[in-house]
DNA sequence: CATACGTGGGT
DNA sequence: TACCCAAGTAT
């Protein structure tokens, strides 16, 4: 989580004005079904079409990205990768390159290898149980959850940023959520979750979607919110962040940037490419190398043959 | 628990 | 124009 969060997190900022031991749980998750009826995108990966494999590639690309950079490449790995098996039979390079600009390439490697143990240890199909799901590679604790309630129907807290800070808000009154799900998050979605299964995963897609559409971070749109009435946050007066300013994120010539580019190289290149012509692209020749010692570390970059360079095999 | 890890569009 | 920040994970 970026630090610039943690420098605005202040757990005594709760300002309730609503008594939490009042809030209604089941009218929140009444209405917020309610909205998302009507309001809910028809994004692909939520269609009956959809498998569960698909909806993990899904949730692997929308991990730090927005969904309107996801859809094309999305489909675009769906049609040639229908499968974890056909993944895994794929050079991981190719899943690199086919990665494109979504940022984070780790995550395309680490698929390519949670899509290998797969095909080798789960007889090719996306395992259901949370547990399992928890042990393959680019899984976390949010991904295992949203698989496993997205793709199976199970009961799941499916704890995105977009559902704790609806939480945080509605809950307890506070403008912005931790920097990262803590115990009280998952006490508090504990609280919502509905406890059939079918509601509690309609509840789970729900509720990150009111998170996404209307109760946004930057400019949340009160007015059209179906649960407003029960909003802690809005009943305060939607109190704004007060705290220590927020850190700025730079990006302009960090060693981020600069793998970007020498990865950038290599997915635009066939064949494997000279280390002359690599690291000459970048001004700060000492920063290039690191840049190349740490994505060959990562397994992003394999060397390939005298001094060359490629996306790995 | 803090930090590293890409990229581009919205405000 | 800067700055914000988007369905997180691994270390």
């Amino acid at each position: 989580m970026p630090r610039r969060w943690a420098a605005r997190f202040r757990p005594t900022a709760t300002v309730s004005i609503v008594d939490p031991a009042a809030l209604d749980h089941a009218a929140v998750v009444t209405k917020t079904l309610r909205w998302y009826g009507h309001a809910a995108r028809d994004l692909p990966w939520r269609r009956s079409e959809a498998t569960p494999w698909s909806i993990m590639i899904s949730e692997f690309m929308l991990q730090q990205t927005p969904v309107a950079r996801v859809l094309q490449p999305w489909q675009q790995w769906v049609e040639r990768w229908p499968t974890p098996a056909a993944l895994a039979d794929a050079p991981s390079g190719e899943a690199v390159r086919a990665w494109g600009r979504l940022g984070y390439p780790r995550r395309a490697l680490r698929l390519h290898r949670a899509a290998t143990a797969i095909r080798d240890d789960h007889d090719g199909e996306v395992p259901a149980d949370y547990h399992i799901l928890l042990g393959l590679p680019g899984v976390g604790s949010y991904t295992a959850a949203a698989i496993a309630s997205f793709a199976y129907r199970r009961r799941h807290v499916v704890l995105d940023t977009n559902v704790r800070r609806v939480q945080t808000r509605v809950a307890l009154g506070a403008a912005y959520p931790h920097p990262s799900a803590t115990a009280a998050d998952r006490a508090l979605g504990e609280e919502f979750l509905p406890s059939k299964a079918e509601r509690a995963a309609r509840w789970a897609v729900a509720s990150m979607e009111l998170g996404a559409l209307i109760c946004t971070a930057r400019s949340p749109r009160c007015d059209a919110c179906p649960v407003r009435s029960h909003c802690s946050w809005y009943a305060a007066g939607r109190p704004d962040w007060d705290g220590p300013p927020r850190i700025a994120q730079r990006y302009e010539g960090t060693d981020r940037q600069c793998r970007g580019a020498l990865l950038g190289i290599l997915r635009s290149s066939d064949d494997a490419v000279g280390a002359e012509d690599l690291l000459q692209h970048w001004p700060d020749r000492r920063q290039a190398e690191r840049a190349r010692d740490s994505l060959l570390a990562d397994g992003l970059m394999i060397v390939a043959g005298d001094d060359r360079y490629a996306l790995p095999g």
